[in-house]
DNA sequence: ATGCGGGTTAAACGACCGTTTGAAACAGTC
DNA sequence: GACTGTTTCAAACGGTCGTTTAACCCGCAT
């Protein structure tokens, strides 16, 4: 039974420290001291550093992609959509879950990931492909059904933004409070989401349409479906 | 006259390996080893790891901001704006820079100050609250005169999303490449360019007209106001 | 030739890192 | 109470890190 409990431990504070310093600059002596545990259990219970690194990352991931799958197949079955809000619908959908997160087990988590996007060691972006795959494709295809006519690359583009404005949020929102000198003040979860799909949401809507008119889009766009055409034709370019 | 040189390639090798591996993982050894420079010569020149970091991050920085600068003068002094462009061509002040800077210099320099964004040396924090602090107060009190009645509040969450979306855009576009798995062809700068001007201005003035609807920010906004006049009564509140 | 100061070099120092080891503490079973 | 498998523990190992030291090289004014 303990060892349940000292491996929760080790989680919790290897999550803290992954999401305030980093991976590299996490010592497993400062996470195992935290902890109250022994240095040498985080190698026992996990294998090593990248083992410790991985199960933090998993054990907020998989609940977080499975609510996103969960909301987007909700709004994807009423489905009787006025059409306009859809895109709207599935932004939040996209970032409402890890704005959750964050507001009820405090921002450690959602820092721990967004700073994983960051980091080198291969193992970490090989997860992040992994697992965030499969969830990203289905969201673009959401936002491309929901803006009928856009090319598929178009909503890569959007959600791409839509990303870097939420990872943004996650883990710098402490340091425009700073930028911004009393100017902002701090905002409930509640605000951040409405701030955050509200510019995410118009934005992308926005795009779509600006691309369309944009000569060096244009022309980029052409060329992609000309690929991705090609593509088609011959099985597999690789 | 050696001196200058070695001091040169020290600092391309740095900014690199800032941009590839972040600040904890670069490591002085690999840094003079790749710059065919002796490992104390970094402590000579630099004063040691931290006063490299500020200065590969000084050398880059400090053109990025001033043409920034110059940009938002320019447009600001044309003044004859027929209004509703005025936030894109603000967002473009802000974030041409950086992508002009990505095209002629290649991709390192802007990963690193991306990437310094999210290491935790507090030297590095200070350094960008020192740089980048004025800058953004000056381009949040563009964005709130291109927006008249729009609290100035509502102009930093622009801003910060902008950010989150150009620093996401700079660091991990490849990423997104991989998770598009081909859907998406590499883009030109110009391309780049015009997709996040595009979604974070639209971003941006859809972001206030919806933030002054919503029930969380409204309240959040007056909450805001009583708290800054209260501040202003008592002169200071630390 | 001589002295000198800026610049380079190899070697070493102490600190911290992730990992391993082998013994100790503990649980439950016969 | 002895045995077995699991979990904890202190100690040590090899390695890399940033930094320091002291000797050395070289152009140049004296």
């Amino acid at each position: 039974m303990s060892a349940e409990a000292t491996r929760n431990a080790i989680l919790d504070e290897a999550e803290r420290l992954l999401g305030e310093v980093g991976y590299a600059a996490m010592s497993l002596r400062a996470v195992t001291q935290a902890a109250k545990a022994n240095l040498a259990s985080v190698n026992y219970h996990f294998g090593g550093k990248d083992g410790l690194a991985k199960a933090a990352m998993l054990r907020r991931i998989e609940p977080v992609n499975a609510e996103r799958l969960a909301r987007l197949t909700a709004i994807e079955s009423k489905r009787r959509a006025p059409g306009g809000a859809a895109v709207r619908e599935v932004v939040e959908a996209f970032v409402g879950p890890v704005l959750h997160l964050a507001a009820e087990s405090g921002p450690m988590p959602c820092a721990m990931v967004g700073r994983m996007l960051t980091e080198e060691p291969p193992f970490l972006r090989a997860m992040l492909t992994e697992h965030f795959g499969p969830v990203a494709k289905r969201f673009a295809t959401a936002l491309q059904r929901a803006q009928p006519g856009m090319p598929i690359a178009d909503a890569w583009w959007q959600l791409h933004f839509v990303v870097g404005a939420m990872t943004h949020t996650m883990l710098h929102l402490d340091l425009f409070l700073d930028l911004a000198d009393k100017a902002v003040a701090p905002a409930s979860a509640d605000e951040i989401t409405e701030r955050l799909a509200a510019f995410c949401a118009a934005g992308a809507r926005a795009h779509a349409k600006h691309a369309a008119r944009m000569p060096a889009i244009a022309t980029a766009r052409t060329a992609t479906k000309r690929r991705s055409t090609t593509n088609a034709a011959k099985p597999t370019r690789r």
